[in-house]
DNA sequence: CAGCGGAAGTTTGCGGCGTAAACATATCCG
DNA sequence: CGGATATGTTTACGCCGCAAACTTCCGCTG
């Protein structure tokens, strides 16, 4: 049985673990059971199957980004510095977690949908873009007509397109990003996002 | 020893059928050598691993980008015009083969910086936009100092972020383009798209 | 032309994986 | 007290990636 403590939440937080350390390959059910001291099975009590443990894991690393883009803006007041802080903030958020990040995006996990948890967290961190979206749009659009529902939308999903695409490719090396110096990085990100943003 | 013609090609064909019919999960060695009527071992004379497969297709996945992407401008000579129709291309691109779109951006492949084929094709087609963007920065910006440079690389990263985070957002079902209709799923797109384009 | 060497494919075997089924134990409620 | 329910364990099965040794065949060289 060993150490005690509610068996879930040891098993998330050494899938946690495995997944930062050794890679999403690793991440491997038995080992998480290895990890957590109990036998190969003792999972299955909790998560009806492997991809449930990685829904779960990933779920968890949504509300994580959530929190991080939320702290991003706390001291913030301009609506367009506010924006900018979230894109980020996202970023920075995916380069400090690169394979939590890439299970987030169903990386390893058959048909997301599946998975309701999963797809909340992430209804929620991408509610927290096209929020801060909508107050950049209203500041500027004074007297405009209906038509800003779906502009709304539009560029909602153009700005979590932007970062998530950003992220993903920096995660996979695919374009570099300045690593070492934290201020340099945002430094970086923010010229990036920019040249597309102030348009909005 | 079965049918006869390079085995090769026929692993990677019969790899890519896999992938597009019974999703990456399915995608095994053994299920490939199966489907070429071969032993279980005989990719190994031709991949070094798994791993090695999987990255030759993605390699060619890029190589088919890269076409589409040559022949969504190939009639189009405004600047911004193009630009747009090969964001539109590549979005669409990743829609119809989906599994193929997430395998070519390291889903299932460890390291991905392992295989120097893969990172190539990949830098190509991002090229396409990157030559894109530039046309219209130079169009524009007639009378401008040394800044381009900086400029057209972070706008070029952006535009590929752009269109690759749809791409992955829609192919993951986070956001909903309509389907069905392939000039509606076009008309979408593209209004996406410009809502961070104009700008550049 | 003999024979040899390497390329291509096969067979066998190992340990790890996901998961189904049957079993044990402990806890709580009638 | 006694069974139901929750939680883990043991055992077992088939699939997987990969290593090593074996076979077959084909082209080249003496």
């Amino acid at each position: 049985m060993a150490v005690a403590g509610g068996l879930k939440e040891r098993l998330l937080a050494a899938g946690r673990e495995i997944l930062e350390t050794r890679g999403l390959k690793a991440l491997s059910l038995r080992a998480v059971a290895r990890a957590a001291g109990v036998s190969h099975m003792a999972p299955y009590r909790h998560f009806a199957d492997k991809d449930a443990l990685l829904a779960a894991i990933a779920a968890r690393g949504f509300a994580e980004l959530t929190e991080a883009m939320d702290r991003a803006v706390a001291g913030e007041d301009d609506p367009m510095r506010r924006l900018v802080a979230i894109g980020v903030a996202y970023v920075l958020f995916a380069l400090e977690n690169p394979a939590l990040y890439r299970l987030m995006f169903g990386a390893g996990i058959g048909d997301v949908a599946r998975f309701e948890e999963l797809s909340q967290a992430g209804a929620t961190a991408f509610a927290r873009c096209r929020d801060a979206l909508a107050v950049v749009q209203e500041e500027k659009g004074a007297g405009d007509s209906g038509q800003s529902d779906v502009a709304l939308r539009n560029g909602a999903i153009a700005l979590w397109s932007l970062v998530h695409g950003l992220a993903s490719l920096a995660i996979d090396g695919r374009v570099s990003l300045p690593t070492g110096d934290p201020a340099a990085t945002r430094v970086s990100i923010e010229a990036i996002l920019k040249s597309c943003l102030p348009k909005v």
